[in-house]
RNA sequence: CGGGGCGUAGCGCAGCUUGGUAGCGCGCCUGCUUUGGGAGCAGGAUGUCGCAGGUUCGAAUCCUGCCGCCCCGACCA
């Protein structure tokens, strides 16, 4: 491609609105323009990295046995209400009436798709199993889009759904995608992890997200450094303290009911009372499908609402409000403590072994102190409830774990029978019996991948694309384009080398050499071949890899098997 | 949905407090010079000042309503 000829929109200044990095260089580098909130069009260099990841995820889909088909995006309110998930899925999913006032949605995912065309198709366990995918635009209508196309409303996403006869056919097709999702990201130069994942509202029974590593990550993920133990922050155990010295009621102090007016957070108790927030005892109040339920923990440590919702196995919980905490603990928030409270109580493993501590009387401006479970008060449940942080040690060797921050590009589930049952996706097995399909569903957002591959790669200049979806291989800065000679052999090479299949931007502009190589560092195109007029009069060029730096000069002869040499070489 | 901020030329912004016929930088167009890290000179084009209403002789500026966008929070495959 000839730069004079090609639309490619380059930004000098910093565009205002852009928060990271990824989003920032997109727009500079004229790769997206924001048509409305959370929604952009890929300009052709963008569009170029898309297709590149999109062609690497489908060779590796493919290779991993997966049959590409392509479903629509409007897709009609029945099958949803089939599933459960019209009434389910909230204010995301996009809906409308057609001109026949049927309700329709915008595809936030194809699960019902999906599964309505298997199981028109599917009669037998001789045509399982079946994995299926493709790539789609995806309308999810985001609280709050941001960051760009990291987190944006309309998105390109390839999903992929598997079909079993039974859970061991189940568990060989996740490990199959999973196997061709590390393939992906690898290829794709981004430095990732699989961790696991609570499976949240999908539902299913086994998750991992991948993550590629990056500062401006949303979410934070742990790992542990000794063995292979990774998990998102959700989702990270904490195992039950061993070594817990039994309670000595012995050692019991009398409770006393202290009057601490206005103090109610642990801050404040701790500067009232003078103690530190581990002697303290957090209760919180939370309401679990309608029932109120009382969460202990220490001071210091906060919970983890996934667990405690995974824990008590409910559809939904969340903050009691002020009238709730009223009438189970008969004080209002920030006076509340286990002693007399009228509801269940969990505590975590945090106050294993805990007494003599500080939590709230219920009682308005009274805090008790020297309470001490089993006298002052019941706790019959202990579990793991609380947010994982720096400190803590790996659930599975023991070793101190690390946190650091990701961007899920990529996320597999094993879904089981939630989808094949509610829509009778069934076939006859072996002997003759009908069973429900056993389903996986994996996603893996394009355009988020290559935004994430930014975050990963750049400098101050600009883009440094890794090799295998970088939008060309190679620019060639013809210095001087107004120079016969420079422009000859631009012109020979730059037919040399696209006659060898090899992807190339040739800046033929009449621009300043500043100018051009100013924005082949924003492009972030990982070869550049300098063509000026002095070297070239002597037969040489120059190469840059905008990785390194690194700077050679070179025949002119020799340049073409150069470039094919050194790609093959960064492609791995 | 709550809190904060912003909307003026393609982009980034000033002007608004104190009302008087719209400005800067970049970009764009023309010409000449220049050509290895975002050139110089000369000339030029470009605006329903987000929208609607109100106050006023007169509104980008003051008032009311609406719309859009950004940030923080809540939420979230």
């Amino acid at each position: 491609m000839r730069y004079s000829e090609m639309f490619l929109p380059t930004i000098r200044e910093l565009p205002s609105d852009a928060e990271v990095v990824s989003h920032q260089l997109m727009l500079r580098a004229g790769m997206i323009r924001r048509l409305a909130n959370g929604i952009y069009s890929y300009l052709p260099f963008g569009y170029r990295a898309i297709r590149k990841v999109e062609q690497i995820v489908r060779e590796e889909m493919n290779k991993a046995g997966a049959q590409e088909l392509f479903m629509p995006m409007v897709q009609p309110a029945e099958l949803w209400q089939e599933s459960g998930r019209w009434q389910l899925y909230g204010k995301e999913l996009l809906r409308f009436k057609d001109r026949g006032e049927r309700e329709f949605c915008l595809g936030p995912t194809h699960e019902e798709v999906i599964t309505d065309i298997v199981r028109n198709e599917v009669k037998s366990y001789r045509h399982l199993p079946r994995n299926l995918y493709q790539i789609q635009m995806k309308f999810r209508d985001e609280v709050r889009p941001r960051f760009g196309v990291m987190r944006c409303r309309e998105f390109a996403m390839k999903d992929a759904y598997s079909f079993d006869a039974d859970y061991a056919g189940l568990d060989m097709s996740y490990q199959k995608m999973h196997k061709a999702y590390c393939n992906i990201f690898s290829r794709c130069g981004l430095e990732y992890r699989a961790v696991e994942a609570d499976t949240g509202s999908i539902g299913g029974s086994s998750s991992h997200e991948f993550m590629v590593m990056a500062q401006t990550g949303e979410s934070e993920v742990v790992y542990c450094p000794q063995c292979q133990y990774a998990a998102n922050m959700e989702k990270a155990e904490i195992a039950k303290p061993q070594d817990v010295a039994p309670l000595n009621a012995n050692k019991f102090l009398p409770m006393e009911e202290i009057y601490t007016p206005n103090v109610r957070t642990i801050e404040e108790v701790c500067n009232f009372l003078q103690v530190s927030a581990k002697d303290v005892v957090k209760t919180l109040i939370m309401v679990a499908d309608g029932n109120p339920v009382a969460i202990l923990i220490r001071g210091d440590e906060d919970v983890n609402e996934i667990k405690v919702k995974n824990y008590l196995q409910c559809a939904e919980i969340e903050l009691a409000d002020e009238t709730t905490i009223m009438s189970v603990a008969g004080s209002p928030r920030g006076f509340v403590g286990a002693v007399g409270i009228k509801c269940r109580v969990i505590a975590d493993y945090s106050l294993l072994g805990a007494g003599n501590v500080v939590m709230g009387a219920n009682k308005e401006d009274y805090h008790s102190k020297n309470a001490n479970p089993g006298r002052d008060y019941d706790v019959k449940e202990f579990a793991d409830l609380r947010v994982m942080h720096d400190g803590d040690v790996c659930p599975r060797c023991g070793s101190l774990i690390r946190i650091v921050r990701g961007i899920e590009v990529g996320h597999i589930f094993k879904l089981g029978t939630k989808y094949s049952e509610k829509l009778r996706a069934v076939f006859l097995d072996a002997e003759g019996k009908e069973r429900v399909m056993i389903m996986g569903c994996y996603g893996i957002g394009i355009g988020r991948t290559v935004a994430s591959s930014i975050e990963q790669n750049h400098d101050e200049s600009g883009i440094i694309w890794p090799m295998a979806i970088a939008p060309f291989d190679v620019i060639i800065t013809t210095v001087n384009i107004n120079d016969e000679l420079s422009h000859s052999r631009s012109q020979q090479l730059y037919d040399e080398l696209s006659a060898a299949g090899v992807d190339v931007l040739w800046d033929d502009r009449n621009e300043r050499a500043g100018v051009k190589f100013n924005d082949a560092d924003l492009l972030g195109i990982p070869l550049r071949i300098t063509i000026g007029p002095k070297k070239i009069s002597e037969n040489i060029v120059e190469i840059k890899e905008r990785k390194s730096g690194a700077v050679t000069e070179i025949g002119f002869s020799e340049i073409c098997s150069k470039v094919l040499e050194v790609k093959r070489k960064l492609l791995g």
